[in-house]
DNA sequence: GATGAATGAGTGTTCATTCAT
DNA sequence: TATGAATGAACACTCATTCAT
């Protein structure tokens, strides 16, 4: 659904899906060590346990692979999350629970995600709508979370407030990964989501309640 | 200071200044458009208007370029902050003004500051470091802000929270050009403006109030 | 035994066999008309028959070529010498027969042999040592055979002086290619060899003495 | 006499005869290290202690400087050699004696010899004759050292012979440079020369007959 | 006479991709 | 389906030489 395909040679669709699994793997910890760019179609097809002939029986080019991962490691986030947060509730409470949860799962994937990050935009311009629409997707998940819970009364936010909330709560777990060079010396995983959750929603909740009282 | 040398074989200083800001006012709209790896020296060099070898008097080698390009950023981003505020004073107001100020100088480098956070990972791992001090030295703008702020007592943060908001506010000025495909079509850059200096500041801000009222 | 690994992209050994003897051929031709330096890697793939690309399949770098000159050419020698001369027997003829032996491999490779004096000082520290060791492997040959002879009682020369000995032999040998430009004009090979086997083992000095004396 | 000339931009030939000392004596100390094809004119004019600009005012291209280097190299041993034997004298000691002497400037220029040596195979056809014909001058120092200790009765050596063994002479001074890397850790120059004057005038067989003998 | 910035053809090398087996 | 040898356009970088000042 909204997934682009990548064609290959191959018909058994069990072996695509097995070969390609292998493919990412072995794509995310070179792209991880070397970037993609860097990262050559032999060394992906070597440490995938395959030929370079074989590699594209499953691919049409490079940029296929780069798509691969970034599509899988963003199924493995919302994978990751639905396994763990219902998104059917809304409660303050239950914001908190998804932030935590969320910057747990980048925090496991950190790798993974600082991959993502750093090389989608070597996507085409054709593929690259495909992986901005799963950035929506993840965002929307929030975005649903804090609607449930202004609908349940606990928060006061405008829909333009509720995006940009949203928005906020995807850029914190991101930075996680992409300033960890600083971040991991001054905070610890639970310090961070800690203050971080106080920062994001002190401020709304304050004023919700403000607002009830005024 | 603590600017790294890039070495020349041309030996008039003045030409190298001027020689340099072509080249990276060249490659910055080059990397924009293409990124760093898919940009050849020969383009930058025919775009800066000089022979491929011309180039080479003033570099080492295509990496000496990127780190020119980042550090030439940074200074620029410092320059206009500086130009605009005032680093001594320290409240409420002036926090909010600097960020303000901070957006819009990210605004008007968006190409600029896009370019240097997508590709300054390709720096070796001797630039890397000089590329991230500046990096925590326009974090230090916002701590010392914070912190002048909190010692007049217009804020309640401890050490920890101040460091954390300095690089949330950091962060979010960057996102408004990473993101700017999405945020865009929301904001416009004064409302995004005003809404994050919102969700940013009220948050502390009400606890201090709050604080201050029990 | 004590050759250095070329390592190669391409796994089939026999192709690997076939393919670098085509280069090491192409190579000798064109080394011998411009030099090392003066060759490019492209000249020698379109010598070789193949592609430039292909050629780096074989070697990593143009320098591996020259040490595959190098080794092929000493590998050559020693072949044909030990084709045509036992090594096992020890007396004066057979020194004569040996030295004439090597002249005419010496002789036949001229073109081989001049490459590899002219080249090998173009070797990396790394390789040089590896050609280095023929050398002296190729003077062991006549070391050997020359204490066969002392110890048959044909010869009376001390451990040193066989040692010069077997160096002077070579280096008339090579004499041949390195200064054909004027020895060619005064003598055949034929010629060259039996004055040089004169002069060698005869002695310039005795000989006028003896001739006065008898 | 003999001598190609070097054309040059300046007319003062006083300064061009300095100027190039200079040159020279810095290009055989890059070129030792690095040989002719390694080492830039860029390199040279900065070992000259002058630009680039001022190197090309006293040569044409880069060749003129290898040749030069020869030519200093070449008139460095024979006016070393000039200086310390009569070129008039005839006898086995007379020949002797220049040999050592001879053996003893190829010690002492052994760096400018190797270069020379290795380097001027890189000579175009055009200067590489001039060079050939000092080697043949030196060559005809010998032949007529030789010649003189024939007609004085002290030797019995044909025409042919005498040429031959002057090249051997040659040759075999070049050799303590050529094979420094083998011969250094077997002899002293002395011990060299002494040896090899033995084997190049007393011939090892007659020897070992007259030892039999006596 | 001296300088050194400018030039650009040329070099070794890489690597995504193809295709015969 | 799987292989891996072959390809060649493309790349970063060099350096002898020139010429305006």
């Amino acid at each position: 659904m909204g997934r682009k395909e990548v064609p290959s040679l191959v018909k058994d669709e069990k072996l695509i899906e097995k070969r390609r699994g292998e493919m990412v793997k072995a794509a995310v910890n070179l792209f991880k060590e070397n970037g993609f760019h860097r990262t050559t179609t032999r060394e992906i097809a070597k440490a995938s346990g395959f030929s370079i002939g074989t590699l594209y029986e499953y691919i049409r080019s490079k940029e296929d692979i780069l798509y691969l991962v970034c599509d899988s490691i963003y199924e493995g986030v919302k994978e990751k999350l639905h396994e763990q947060i219902s998104l059917a509730e809304g409660s303050i409470e239950h914001v908190k629970k998804a932030i935590a949860v969320y910057f747990n799962v980048v925090d496991e994937m950190q790798d993974e995600v600082l991959v993502m990050y750093q090389e989608a935009k070597s996507l085409s311009r054709e593929a690259l709508p495909y992986v901005l629409k799963k950035e929506l997707e993840m965002t929307a998940i929030f975005e649903d979370l804090l609607h449930r819970t202004v609908a349940q009364g606990e928060l006061e936010l405008n829909e333009e407030e509720v995006k940009l909330l949203a928005h906020n709560i995807l850029v914190h777990g991101q930075m996680w990964t992409f300033r960890r060079w600083s971040l991991r010396k001054e905070y610890t995983l639970e310090e961070y989501t800690q203050m971080q959750i106080n920062l994001l929603l002190y401020g709304v909740l304050n004023r919700s309640l403000t607002g009830k009282t005024s």
